[in-house]
DNA sequence: TTTCATCTGTCTACACCGTAGACAAGCTCG
DNA sequence: CGAGCTTGTCTACGGTGTAGACAGATGAAA
């Protein structure tokens, strides 16, 4: 009676997601995740080798409903949308969002999104290696970002903490108060505005060196 | 015996810190920081209220040596020099510096740190909100690239494959191979010129705003 | 000085954790 | 049928954070 042929990897991932969901990060445990399946702590590791892969799926999964963008918009609104999709996806678990951001982005979703920011990014007329820096910028930002948004969102009171202390710094006298919560929307919309803005002036310095290297004859294509 | 009165915040902070050092992240844990203080775990307590509080007060003197930036410097390279700074700070400790990077810059250096990046912000024309923004942005990918550098640079394979993984997505063909370290210095320049430049552009767009709409009697300071 | 409250470190104990290793039940294939 | 492999179970070990009661030292008040 003790082998019941149902567990598979997708599924343990999926009720440790809807675990984590429901109690936090910190209960996806093995133990309490084996429970809430019905089964020995053990078992799980015949599909895990570990509990840190376990969680590595765990957090693919939870990105895996963060749909590529449309491929009519342009480059940038592409990145941005994909970067929108994966912000929204992740704090569509609030309570792992924290975890999700705290690991690369390795997974099957994680690749499937990086890939289309390269390919934007490579229409946008970036040289590969730029290409690929600048999505690891990219990637930079939207983790950290992450998980700034979830400690302010829930009740970690550090993150309301370093907003008061942002507002007693010298030089911001009279900021505009509410509108500092550090995780914001708003704040995450700004930051990618400023890597875009780098992004463009990258590529606008490499065709002016191709195109001076190279003298004439490569006029745009 | 039992009593002597030497045990300090500060004191508890150092070994912790030392004891990441030497054995890594996962080893901070209360009952071998109080072994090595030659202390029971429970005395602990009676300085830092739990376990988390004590982490955040290592990671912050971890980076006590991050030096305030050259006043002489133009506002952007105070900036550079300031991240760099707290980079190397964290990497001069490569068992935690991951643990560095995933919390706040709350303490006291934290503080410090940020408030020099927002005066040079500040010099640098924009608008107070906008230092602010542009402070939470900088923070935010300087943590995420700490913790990957740190990530890539220790046996942590995972990065390596996050590299493999990039070189095989399509657009890449032929990417320059080993310069695509994850955590590298040159692609921590890089991240930081692409805000430095989006930084800049909205410095320009919010001085001329400012132009236009007061009209003139606003000349440049 | 004596007394007494307050700190500070100690001890015990609890509930929980990840996971190694031996075992058993069922499936697949010969 | 039997062998082997897969998969879930069980037990056990050495850890974890920390609550709560206790004790010795210290500093102030009497």
């Amino acid at each position: 009676m003790s082998k019941p042929r149902f567990l598979t990897p997708d599924l343990i991932a999926l009720t440790a997601l809807e675990l984590g969901d429901r109690a936090g990060e910190k209960a996806m445990t093995m133990r309490r995740i084996a429970s809430e399946l019905g089964c020995d702590p053990m078992a799980l590791y015949r599909h895990f080798r570990s509990r840190e892969l376990l969680l590595d799926a765990v957090a693919d999964l939870a990105i895996a409903d963060a749909a590529d963008p449309d491929p009519d918009l342009v480059w940038d609104e592409r990145i941005t949308a994909t970067a929108h999709a994966i912000r929204g996806s992740a704090l569509r678990h609030p309570g792992i969002s924290a975890h999700i951001a705290s690991r690369p982005p390795m997974g099957e979703n994680g690749r499937r999104l990086g890939a289309a920011m390269l390919t934007a990014l490579d229409e946008a007329g970036l040289s590969p290696v730029t290409a690929v820096r600048s999505v690891q910028t990219l990637v930079a930002y939207l983790a950290s970002s992450l998980a700034m948004a979830v400690r302010a969102g829930v009740r970690d009171q550090r993150w309301e903490e370093v907003s008061d202390v942002i507002s007693e710094l010298p030089e911001t006298e009279a900021p505009g108060e509410e509108l500092f919560v550090v995780g914001s929307a708003e704040q995450f919309r700004f930051g990618l505005r400023l890597l875009l803005a780098g992004i463009k002036a990258e590529a606008v310095a490499e065709s002016d060196a191709n195109e001076k290297r190279k003298g004439k004859a490569t006029g745009p294509r």
